[in-house]
DNA sequence: TAATACGGCGCC
DNA sequence: AAACGGCGCCGTATTA
């Protein structure tokens, strides 16, 4: 038979009667996208990506200004077959013949059946996308096929697809990066040394990228085995310092930066340079500030990347310079050297991790252009704003040095609080271990594990199963008093939480009697920090009892100070108000006396609440204040039903059978769709505002805060819809609260001077130490320009108002009433390691 | 043996 | 099927 198209091999395909869709496209493109083969909506359109997949690569098009029209699109097979179904590759050697490989400068194989025809590599797509190949004048381009992102429900991967199109357009103009950090020189003597930091004084490049590789993650632990400079994007320099890592290797380099001379140098180097640049800033800076080297990073692009893309743990440098530059992983010879993700990098030779580092400074050199391009367009104002900061509003890398000076600093702590506990805790834990294995009768009991304690729960005891197999904290709580095993199980889980979770890990961190939280600045997609190993954010209220309050006990003020924390009142009910400026909510937070959840419960019980008894009263409170959280968390009629259960069963249990078996009951349904129109009712405009969200969410592809941050979701499917709904309407909240903070600490930190050093904020609560010299006028000055700075930022005229605490310990400190604490009970042993 | 998933739990 | 946003860590169980 004829072939259905010059090249196939039509007559000996298996296929060759299933329908046929040609390509599209002018024949001499200089760019060919090859994907895999037609599936339905293909063969009712009779043409290539006409369906879904097909609304995605238009989509990545238009993002990159690449007009369809001028493509040549194509599939490595010509016949029908359906989604998600690979074809044999039989089918593809018949249907090959018609690719034609040559014209086309820049090719795009999408998904394995096309990287194979195009590389003769047939699998491995998820590891080269992204990645380009060959050479300035004729480069592959693997790409994972669109149609992955939408059958794998993996939307906010699809950034990478756009990201990846966007490259051929860079190739297209003639750029390319195969040349970046492709040489490196080691210093080898002091001569050398000398003369090339003193010809970087004199003439200092616009941006100098500073890498040091160290022999771990920890900057107040680690040891720096070298600094990597880079002002030319083809060769990186480098600097060791740490001999004893040299001769661990017998290299023949030498640690130059032990050198007294060489290091002073350098420093002086680094502290006058104007465009230092780092990825990470924080990591390396902290570094080299420990090691007496206070360099001001300029740029981070690591930070340049976060405000362009928030998504968690696609922040490394390789992933960016993958993304960005199609620059495969150059860091994967290290692995051969590193058994596991622990291991330090003092394993790797010098030879190795040195040219490493150069290749990383390069990188940087010229993502810091790239990314500074995409910044500087005007659709990423708000981003941009947001890193440089404008106006009142401090950018993300003063936030960020900041927080290099906090760091460093760190928190006192009080190694005879941490002692105590470490030599209490255990003990008590294997106490209450045994007794609980004394109840079980079996000696190989573990109250760690789940699947035993459901199976001593539910089948031995023959306790009632309340949430399906679920044994957790609010199942147990229900079951107390049942049977004895359950009580010790709670306080089992308790004491380990708080001695293994929290008393471990802080005194980990433990150092000459301060502790260095690693606060992250790009670790959330709302904005809010995040941190790891000594983590602030999560040490438990002291409101919570003795037991919980051992973490924040560790933590003291410095000599001479006291600590102050302000919290900011109702704060992100508050930036809800003003993000929607509903003129009843703005109304009541107005007066620092409104009790919004009280006023609430008005609304929605009516004369229920008003001629309430106190405990009523009280009740339906709590219930209107779980509902301005829930809603503010996107929650639902549904699960607040099943919460609140039915008015018949709160009455009496018997008259609800279906609550009673907690079971879905439609009158609790109706009841808590009721709940939510009340609660509304008064706050028409914040209803419209949550609506107004989930259409931006929807239509333009993100939400952006006052402060430029953007939550972005690049692919919105019916899978992920409700999804993104919740989080568009919690994100601008969320994010805003969390940036006033983090902005209230920074105006401290530049404005109040000696008087007040800021260590963290938690959300919307800022920890600081004050001096002892301060007067309660200072104090009111520090605490009324934590107060106003929302105001200023949000240019809004509703107050905010403030709950301050003061004291020596963390975990004990109390109401601030204009009082300047008196250093009176605390005893701290002399600090020991 | 190492990486990953999951239940559980702490914070706002 | 579930239906509560944003995090990080522990310990066990499971998988590669």
């Amino acid at each position: 038979m004829e072939p259905k198209f010059p090249g196939c091999n039509c007559s000996v395909c298996p296929f060759k009667d299933r329908e046929f869709v040609p390509p599209e496209g002018p024949k001499d493109s200089e760019v060919l996208f090859l994907g895999q083969a037609p599936a339905r909506n293909e063969v009712r359109e009779g043409r290539p990506f006409a369906g879904q997949a097909g609304v995605c690569l238009n989509a990545a098009l238009e993002e990159s200004s690449l007009e369809r029209g001028k493509i040549l699109i194509d599939n490595v097979i010509l016949c029908f077959f359906a989604g998600g179904e690979r074809p044999p590759r039989e089918a593809v050697e018949c249907c090959r013949g018609h690719i034609d490989l040559e014209t086309p400068r820049v090719i795009v194989p999408l998904g394995n059946d096309a990287l194979g025809v195009v590389t003769n590599r047939w699998d491995g797509i998820m590891s080269l996308s992204g990645e380009a190949f060959g050479s300035p004048e004729k480069v592959v381009i693997p790409l994972v096929h669109p149609a992955f992102y939408l059958r794998n429900n993996m939307p906010e991967s699809f950034t990478d697809f756009v990201q990846g199109v966007s490259l051929v357009r860079d190739f297209l103009e003639g750029r390319s990066y195969f040349h970046v950090g492709s040489r490196f020189r080691v210093l080898r003597s002091r001569e050398e040394a000398l003369a090339l930091f003193e010809s970087l004084r004199s003439s200092p490049p616009r941006d100098l990228a500073v890498d040091l590789e160290a022999s771990g993650p920890d900057p107040f632990g680690d040891i720096i085995l070298c600094v990597a400079l880079a002002w030319d994007e083809e060769e990186g320099v480098v600097i060791p310092w740490d001999s004893e890592y040299l001769r661990q290797h017998n290299s023949e380099f030498v640690g130059l930066l032990e050198d007294e001379e060489v290091f002073r140098s350098l420093k002086s180097c680094l502290e006058l340079q104007p465009g230092v640049l780092a990825h990470n800033s924080l990591y390396d800076a902290c570094m080299l500030k420990r090691e007496g080297i206070d360099v001001r990073v300029e740029n981070d692009t690591l930070l340049m990347h976060y405000v362009l893309d928030e998504r968690r743990g696609v922040q490394g440098l390789k992933n960016i310079a993958r993304r960005f530059l199609g620059l495969s992983d150059w860091e994967v010879g290290l692995k051969d050297y590193l058994p596991n993700k622990e291991a330090p990098f003092t394993l790797v030779p010098p030879g190795v991790l040195f040219e490493y580092a150069a290749k990383d400074a390069c990188v940087e050199l010229v993502l810091r252009r790239k990314l500074g391009q995409v910044l500087d367009t005007p659709e990423n104002a708000g981003p941009k704003r947001l890193y440089t900061g404008a106006g009142e509003q401090a950018g993300l890398m003063d936030i960020c040095r900041m927080f290099v000076d906090v760091i460093s600093r760190g928190v006192r702590m009080d190694p005879e609080a941490l002692s105590v506990a470490l030599k209490e805790m255990p003990s008590r834990l294997e106490e209450l271990s045994e007794s609980l294995r004394q109840y079980t009768g079996s000696e190989f009991y573990n109250p760690g594990s789940v699947p035993d304690n459901r199976y001593y729960l539910f089948e031995k005891f023959g306790l009632p199963k309340v949430k399906g197999d679920s044994t957790d904290k609010e199942v147990l709580e229900t079951l107390r008093g049942e049977h004895p095993f359950v009580d010790l199980l709670l306080e089992y889980r308790q004491y380990q939480k708080v001695c293994n979770t929290y008393m471990v890990n802080i005194a980990r961190s433990y150092r000459s009697g301060r502790g260095h939280p690693d606060f992250k600045l790009f670790g959330t997609v709302t904005g809010r920090l995040s941190a790891n190993n000594l983590n602030p954010l999560v040490f438990p209220r002291e409101s919570r009892g003795d037991l919980y309050s051992y973490p924040k006990r560790v933590f003291v003020a410095d000599d001479g100070c006291f600590l102050l924390q302000a919290d900011y009142k109702g704060m992100e009910l508050r930036v809800l108000a003003v993000l929607s400026q509903d003129p009843w909510a703005l109304e009541v937070l107005s007066n620092p006396e409104s009790d919004w959840h009280g006023e609430m419960a008005e609304e929605m019980y009516g004369e229920l609440y008003t001629g309430a008894d106190e405990k009523l009263k009280k009740e339906l409170r709590v219930i209107a204040k779980m509902l301005v959280f829930g809603l503010n968390y996107g929650r639902g009629a549904p699960s607040i039903a099943r919460q609140l259960r039915c008015s018949a069963f709160r009455e009496n249990p018997e008259f609800c059978p279906r609550c009673r078996a907690g079971l879905d009951c439609p009158r609790a349904l109706r009841e808590a769709d009721d709940l939510i129109e009340r609660y509304f009712s008064p706050i028409p405009v914040i209803k419209h505002w949550r609506t107004e969200q989930v259409r931006l969410a929807h239509t333009v592809g993100y939400i952006e805060s006052p402060f430029g941050r953007r939550r972005r979701f690049p692919l919105i499917t019916a899978s992920n819809k409700h999804a993104v709904d919740k989080q568009a309407l919690n994100t601008a909240v969320q994010s805003t609260a969390s940036d006033c903070t983090l902005q209230a600490m920074y105006r401290l930190y530049r404005e109040v001077g000696d008087l007040v050093r800021p260590l963290w904020t938690v959300h919307d609560a800022v920890l600081m130490n004050v001096s002892l010299r301060a007067t309660p006028r200072d104090v009111e000055g520090i605490l009324s320009i934590i107060e106003e700075t929302p105001r200023v930022l949000l240019d809004t005229d509703l107050p905010f108002f403030l709950d301050a605490s003061a004291g020596f310990r963390w975990g004990a400190l109390t109401p601030y009433e204009g009082v300047i604490p008196e250093l009176a009970d605390l005893t701290l042993l002399p600090s020991a390691d």
